[in-house]
DNA sequence: TCAATCCATCGGCAATTTCCGATGGGAATT
DNA sequence: AATTCCCATCGGAAATTGCCGATGGATTGA
């Protein structure tokens, strides 16, 4: 991941609705959500959270497919992982010992 | 770190300017850099760039102290740590599964 | 004390974001 | 074929963000 396509996804998750719906798709990982039950979760209008939506599709956190005449919505487990790391790359850059917390935090 | 600061964090680091000088910084913690050396390395106006550094320091990822004449801007590795930790939280939540291969590339 | 340096804040303008209702295309059901 | 359902896109209004020059407070050095 690049420093564009990080600060694509930095932006799609720093809205409260959009946060709130990757993390809603992340619990249902990898089964995912319609898209009308995430619209009724976020209490948006129906055309406004498409935009949402729109905005985390670009920057590949959630693909779609259709099934039957609904839109099957998932988040994108790799690139949630491509953008910590690409925060952690900068953490870690040469310099492993301050690095070495966030791992041991990790060990979930 | 909660939602709420996830979300300044989030919003901080999605703007160019302010992800590269928090990178910046990051490359020269713990020592900092001055204030004057992150407006030169922008090629912003003083104003605008102060409130870009703002920003920063609202959401924790950036600390300041004056050092004589100058504000030496050093970043907070604490709070990056606890943004990544959010987000790989919502990644591993009851799903070690998932949070595996990211412990794997983390492993620098 | 006086001038110079560093940086935060103000006022204002332009661009972007966010929200909504309305419209319309595509797919399933009748 | 007609209807219903699901969702993307359009047009427009309101709010926010990003940029700048100018101003002023705080501190250092002459």
């Amino acid at each position: 991941m690049d420093q564009e396509q990080a600060l694509t996804a930095l932006a799609a998750l720093s809205h409260p609705t959009r946060l709130d719906t990757f993390r809603m798709l992340v619990r249902h990982a990898p089964k995912g959500c319609t898209t009308g039950e995430l619209v009724e979760a976020t209490g948006l209008s129906q055309s406004t959270f498409s935009t949402h939506l729109a905005v985390l599709a670009k920057a590949g956190l959630v693909r779609s497919h259709k099934q039957g005449r609904h839109h099957l919505q998932c988040a994108d487990i790799d690139t949630l992982r491509a953008l910590i790391l690409f925060l952690a790359t900068d953490c870690c850059q040469g310099r492993a010992d301050l690095c070495e917390p966030l791992l041991a935090d990790l060990a979930c």
